[in-house]
Parts: C-alpha cells; sequence; structure tokens
DNA sequence: CGGGAAATGTTACTCTATAACGTTTAAGCG
DNA sequence: CGCTTAAACGTTATAGAGTAACATTTCCCG
C-alpha cells in the first residue's frame, strides 16, 4: 500500500486492479459498464488525481462524445462503491489501490508531480475520533488529506 | 473551543472574534479594510459554513452590489492569514474561532444543522503524520473533515 | 418475449472560481 | 505636504465544476 511514491510498472498495476474491480463487482452484483470501466482504466492509467473535466477530454480524445454527466455518472458508481475516490481538495478523482472493502481514506498528495498515496486508515482513528467522542458527535464520512511534497520532488528544483 | 454546538451567545461570540481579528491584523501589520472586516462579520454571525455566493447574497442585500470577486478576495485574505477555513468538503468558508496564530485545524461537520466545529490539532499529528514520515512525504498543508450529525441533530426528527 | 428498472444520451442550466483590465485608496518617503 | 507606488477595489467576462430534467436505450428477470 502507498507505493504511489515509488518507481513501479503502471500497466501491470493497471491490469490487476480492473482485474480485481471486475471480480469485486461481479461478487457485489454491479454493473461495471463500459463506460463505467473505461473511466476507472483512465484514472488508473493516469496514476493521479483527475477531474471530470480530464476525464472528459480523454474520452473525447477516444472519438467518444461525451458530457459531462457521463463522467460525473461513472465517477458517482466508482465513489460509491469504494473503486475511486473524490480528492476534495482539488476537485479531483483518482482509483482507488486497493477496493477490496468500504473504507474511508488519507491521502498524501504531491503538489509538485500530483502523485496521490493512499494510506489505509481505521475509521475515525486519531484525534479527530477523539474529538469527535468527546463532543457526540457521529462521523459519517470523514475527508483527510495532506499536501506537500513527495519524496522524489523534495530534491528537484523541477518537479519530476 | 469547539463549543459550536452548545448554544451560546453569538453576538458576543461575534463581537469578542471581530475584536481580536482586529487586535490580531493591527500586531501583524494587515489591514483589515471594511470590505473584509465586514465579510469576516458575516461569517460570524452565521454562525457556519457559507458558500462564497451566499457572502454575496449578504452583501447584496445590504445595497452594496458586489460581484464574485469581491467575495472571493476578501476570502482569500482571510483564509491567508488564519482568520477563516475553507471547508473543502463542501466549497464553503467559516470564521475561525480561535485565530491566535496559524494553525491547520479539523473540522466536524454537522449534515443537519451545518454547524461547524472547529477543533485545534497539532499539525501533521495522528496516522497522517505517521504515515507521511515514514514515506519520506514532507507536509505543507492538511485538509481533514468529518461529516456527521452532531448532538442536537442525533435525536430530532427535522433536523434543528 | 414482454414489462420495468437501470443505465445512457442530450440539452440546458446552476454554482464555484478566476483572468484581466482600469480605477481608487492609502502607506511611506523626500 | 505632496509625490510615488503598491495594495486594494470595481467591473466585465469567462473558465471550471456539477446537476436537473427528460427522452432513449439496454438488459435483467419473470
Amino acid at each position: 500500500m502507498a507505493v504511489a511514491f515509488q518507481t513501479h510498472d503502471h500497466a501491470r498495476c493497471t491490469d490487476s486492479a480492473m482485474t480485481n474491480a471486475r471480480a469485486i463487482c461481479a461478487a457485489r452484483g454491479l454493473r461495471l459498464t463500459p463506460a463505467r470501466a473505461r473511466v476507472l482504466e483512465i484514472l488508473l492509467e493516469a496514476h493521479r488525481a483527475l477531474g471530470a473535466y480530464d476525464i472528459l477530454e480523454r474520452l473525447n480524445a477516444e472519438g467518444k462524445p461525451a458530457q459531462p454527466p457521463t463522467a460525473y455518472r461513472a465517477l458517482d458508481f466508482l465513489v460509491s462503491n469504494g473503486l475511486a475516490h473524490k480528492i476534495e481538495g482539488q476537485n479531483a478523482f483518482i482509483a482507488c489501490t486497493h477496493p477490496d472493502r468500504d473504507h474511508d481514506a488519507a491521502f498524501l498528495i504531491c503538489r509538485a508531480c500530483h502523485t496521490v498515496a493512499e494510506a489505509p486508515r481505521a475509521a475515525a482513528s486519531g484525534s479527530l475520533g477523539q474529538a469527535a467522542r468527546s463532543l457526540g458527535f457521529k462521523i459519517e464520512r470523514t475527508v483527510i488529506e495532506a499536501e506537500g511534497l513527495c519524496p522524489r520532488c523534495q530534491g528537484t528544483t523541477p518537479p519530476c
């Protein structure tokens, strides 16, 4: 997990993530339609957070004219089912790297190369959960994001 | 701190926050212009997160026709200087309840009554800081938000 | 194979945010 | 004090993010 900052074989991790996603949808009776699968592939291939309109551009570049709802519907499906996450701090979306079950995640986002590492995380852990408990607040959803510089981009003047 | 979920005297906490903000700006050589002060007051009076266009509506309702940049400039100033925060999960802004120094904060946001409690927090604390350290990631900014139900709204069918 | 729900296509629109200009204001200095 | 200059502000226009609403198609299931 959280290997995003290390070099690795993107093609292979895309393939295995797609296979995994198909298996998950089959197991849960979800329909990973061509449109949804294509959006997930785009996210996996980009290997970083993409805006909805970045995805639209890529879809249109493939000769399939698509309007915003097409992208947003696919993204809603992927996010609802844990196959992708929304990075609220950037109005962008990223494929989940371990979509084995529902989970809230924490993200480390490099402002230079836009790589995003996803750290699995116990729901409502840490100081946030503590504060919530002491106030009687019932957490339903969390957004935990850190923006900064990844190891690769800390040394280089021009960002990787 | 984090008293937002308890009933209290809004007028008084608005006044003292404005006095505090003026003192901070004076001490730092910042200009809390009328426009900026008015936006801060609006945020304090609302006592919950407001969208930039909610603020614009209120400004216009006062007979001062204002365009988006007016609101965004004031908000940028307030956020840059720690007098307000942006709630990324809702594209909304809220006055800071303890703007004594630069700080990252964590937020508990009620989805029913829209009240926001701000919990002070050591920067890069908890699991996020741990993950970052182990990966060599340098955190510059964090977004930590929890959405759910506040104590008041958990019992009632119609939200407070 | 037919009925109904889910998914998609399409048009139009709303909300969020910023670029780029010109004008005004006010702080600092000789 | 009056000049210089940067910061703040007004204004117009536009870019970017997201959704409403409705017609059409697909495909699951009985």
